[in-house]
DNA sequence: CATGAAACCTACCAATTAGTACCTTTGTAA
DNA sequence: TTACAAAGGTACTAATTGGTAGGTTTCATG
């Protein structure tokens, strides 16, 4: 990686830091080069406003995210069903203390970002797409299986398992302890072996 | 209700509009007192600061909303159990397009201002205690009628019918679509029948 | 080593922000 | 009617905001 792809990394990972902990219109530029050491005319070489630089964290940090911790473990799983459960409790078990504070990413940006500017929701949506997607191919094969109901809506599952989550990551910057993620797992399981 | 008491009134009504569609950070109070035609003279006399004008839209707009829609028709019920649901149910479905749009004004809150006004936090961490206490008490009778399982956690059962409700209207706001929250309706009826 | 683009730097701007100082009007109780 | 507090009005400030103009430095390539 050459000295400008650096410059932009950093500049990404700090902006999503303080994005993470502030939200995206509380975090100024200027706060960002100052905490990166970057100057405004390199920031603006490398975005060409604030909007492409909350965008290009959307895309180049936190989809990466969710991806390597929630969607790639679920890929040629033995167990289709149980590997949805356990990677979700992997993931929210081990969180630090500070994503016990602040929550998920993606949906804070959803709650702060999607009803005011259209572009986004599509590149929030599109995390979304991508994870309700590998949740309903491992439901498929463990519907192969017999592991659940045949008249089951699919899409309608993966659409609650989500929701679920990201509504108790949402709450949980309320209560801030593993314990309210142990309890939503331990419904989720009692969901997913009801199916 | 005297002129000033109307004034003030009036004041959070607005301010509650322009922080459900745009957040509170990003809304300004010279925004309030151009839209409600105040001056920022009376602003200042009903409210201390813009912190206190955001408390007081919690506690005297949006807790009474969900106490309103989501709490009081929980008591007394004839089936503890069914009108849960009917009560989600019931208001999910006759959101208007502006709240489909915009989300649950207390998940939008908590999301934005939990992690970094512990005053906030407070506030809205009321709102979902009361909310999950009178779940818990529809929920006991449910259980006095044989109508759940001996062995259920009921706070933990409460908790999550909140979270799972939160996430629904946090991510909705990105399909604003009633098939998206009627798909959770079905869910939330499965996962209740399962108890 | 010359050259031109890539990368970065500095100083500025107009608009917006929360908040204040100080004034005027309105309502009401003696 | 007087007196005085409640309620509202006006003009301002210092700080912060996203963005730009116009420069300089760095570096790869012929």
């Amino acid at each position: 990686m050459n000295k400008a792809e650096s410059t932009r990394l950093n500049l990404l990972q700090k902006a999503f830091e303080m994005i993470y902990q502030n939200g995206y219109q509380a975090t100024s530029i200027d706060k960002i080069i100052e905490t990166t050491q970057v100057t405004k005319g390199a920031f603006y070489y490398h975005f060409k406003n604030k909007e492409e630089m909350g965008l290009a964290v959307i895309n180049e940090i936190i989809f990466p995210n969710i991806q390597k911790a929630l969607i790639l473990p679920l890929e040629n799983a033995e167990n289709p069903l149980e590997v949805i459960h356990q990677t979700i409790e992997n993931f929210m078990l081990n969180v630090s203390e500070n994503q016990l504070l602040n929550g998920c990413p993606t949906n804070n940006l959803i709650q702060e970002m999607s009803a005011i500017n259209e572009k986004f929701r599509f590149a929030l949506s599109k995390i979304l797409e991508k994870w309700e997607n590998q949740l309903v191919q491992n439901l498929k094969q463990a519907q192969a299986q017999k592991l659940i109901q045949e008249d089951q809506d699919l899409r309608q599952v993966a659409k609650f398992i989500i929701a679920s989550y990201e509504g108790t990551r949402g709450i949980g910057k309320i209560y801030r302890s593993k314990a309210y993620y142990k309890s939503f797992l331990e419904n989720l399981n009692k969901y997913l072996e009801s199916l």
